[in-house]
DNA sequence: CATGAATGAGTATTCATTCAT
DNA sequence: TATGAATGAATACTCATTCAT
């Protein structure tokens, strides 16, 4: 009824924001142009005035994420003046960030709901984050702090079972479980970047921010 | 035109294997039961003279996978006369065994090329796989070549980071990268497990049949 | 497995009973061959050995009903020698008869579950069972008992509206409710018929026998 | 080809019009979605852009009906005013203008071209369509000029008959026949209601209407 | 007489996209 | 900028019928 006229670059945002919403919610396949316009109450046309195609929408959300993230990234990878553990930390914060940006991104290496997602964000995020945490575990290595003769390998691994095993944690809520998973998390940590016990004690710092942040991810089938 | 009829169970196990590879083409979603029946050179009809419906015909991949899966795991974990090292090595051979059965499930703990396979498949091979190895890691601590608190986490987060690194391997053909990758692996794995180093010097051995097994994983984009 | 050769007369017997059968409970259109040879137990093929097509079926099946039906009602129509009211009473029961054997036919007048029945019956009902009550109210009025200028017409709208009011009382088993409905039948037909009250008193006799007759039709959801 | 944009009211409109008339002709389970799009010329997709499945179609439709009937009989009901045979005339007006309105609602009591249509309408009619009819009964009873002890009953079975009468002389076009037939419902009316011969001489004017109305209703099998 | 594998035309429904207003 | 009616290709599923064995 009420024709409301918004800026241009709002009315963007606000497709992508309700994109991304919905495309958490169902998957890319299973959102329909529909869905979208419906949540957003404006008529199907508009959609077509600000997007080429539904794929198009789909890349440019893409690509915000990548930037993000890179963004994220790379602002702590070049803080070359912090200690490694510090900046790992703040790799920590900053992916721990970007989940609250965005589901698809932050399961980047698991959450493979859509395939093309997933395909332009692996390379992507391998090419930044990676990296990034291999520079850390180097620095950490010259510290004297970290051992390891494969910190790109191990920071692949390390990356991939913590993300993981932090899917598989998002369904628990019970504090208990949480500081257990973190406890084992630092024991974990310190074996495979060949640190002494007790190094990665940050980890316990880490875990209530943590448990809140797993709290927020939770409510996500409570729409209509 | 032709008419050629066979055996039920030889049609049956065709409709099964050409939509397994139709679904590692291209996801269920994006596999339409035309492209099944075309690809066999048979009319429409005769697929659902044998299933159902596609989802049917899913669920029977699914379940098939999760035997064939849990078969495999469990004979190793049953052969607890052996030494933790030699049902380690033959719980990857098996793990390895399936991959060449099929991928969706054998990237059970990624591909998430759709939901509802993953959500069947997740639970069942955490009901078998994790297990089976926590088992084989508890084995190794009282075996006193092993040492960690947490057998199951490390059990997760071993297999998760294992199974991801294997899935970038998948794209690689260099024997010298995979080489790299299979003594890192060595040196990964004597880490998270608390093993001496050397303990799990087997890696290096089954380094060429892995190589095998990721060479013929290759030809995958061979379709139309 | 079993091969069961029967006689084919038995077979297409079988064929005819369980095709009825079905046709009841679901209709014509609603009836797959698959249905009548998985309740048979006998393969597909066999259908179209007997049968030239599913219609071929209704056709033979239609032509019975229509055959019985008439001869039910000619044997009695014949009986010139009784009574008016009891070749009244033998139409009733020879209607009744028929609702046994096939719900298709007996409720000629309303059920057009299929039209493609209802067609094919409702003109050779017509020119059987119209003329046959029409010449039972002509013997009346010889015989001083009925009293109308439109014998035909009265045939039509009486069986009309017996067959529609039975219709709604098929759900019913409250013997009460019958017996008032056949109380006002009664009353309905003398009026009808022209006769005095309390000519036509063998209704009440019938309303027991109808009351049994109902109570068999319920039980019709009763399948698997 | 030519993209005819018309008002969503009227579009539905005629939806529901050639949707009326196509169920008129084949019934609802022999008219496909693409019978009825191609008969309006718009895409198919259009017709989903109205409702969201045939069968909401088909409750639209029925509902639609059934309100119908409902006022144009509740506004011969309310009329409590007027005498009781002024009402009855009135009350077959009413039916008569809704056979104009649709075939599948005025053979309510015979047509059961489709269950669906025929449980929903039954029920709805018996609920508004009797009482209304047995209220005038009941009135004339009162007045004096009707006389019976079921005036329920001989609703029922007054309006069962008539109604499948009038569908037997649907075909008819012999003005003769025709009058003939009403002679006989007068007849047959006055007998049933207990009312002297001549009380409801008004079916005689109301003969030449009903003429006119059943001409209109003849072109019915002029499909493919 | 009997089987059941195989056929294929038909049917409802979805959804990205276009376009006149 | 905004609307939403209109399009049409795609897709899962049904079922009467055929035919080799």
């Amino acid at each position: 009824m009420a024709r409301i006229t918004k800026s241009p670059e709002d009315r963007k945002e606000e497709f992508l924001e309700t994109a991304m919403t919905l495309f958490d919610e169902n998957g890319y396949e299973h959102t329909t142009v529909d869905m979208i316009v419906n949540r957003m109450g404006v008529a199907k046309g508009l959609f077509y005035h600000y997007f080429k195609s539904k794929e198009d929408l789909l890349d440019i959300i893409v690509d915000r994420l990548i930037v993000q993230t890179k963004e994220g990234i790379d602002s702590v990878a070049g803080k070359k003046e912090l200690s490694c553990l510090r900046r790992m930390r703040e790799l920590f914060d900053a992916i721990s960030r970007m989940r609250r940006n965005s589901y698809a991104l932050i399961d980047f290496f698991h959450e493979e709901r859509n395939r093309q997602i997933h395909h332009a964000i692996e390379s992507q995020v391998m090419k930044s984050l990676v990296p990034a945490f291999e520079e850390i575990i180097r620095a950490g290595i010259k510290e004297g702090i970290f051992d390891t003769k494969y910190p790109r390998e191990t920071a692949i691994a390390f990356l991939s079972s913590t993300s993981y095993t932090g899917h598989l944690m998002k369904g628990k809520s019970d504090p208990k479980e949480i500081r257990r998973y973190m406890r084992f998390l630092q024991d974990y940590s310190e074996k495979v970047f060949g640190a002494k016990p007790g190094t990665l004690s940050f980890y316990m710092e880490y875990t209530e921010e943590a448990i809140k942040t797993i709290d927020k991810m939770k409510p996500k089938n409570g729409g209509s």
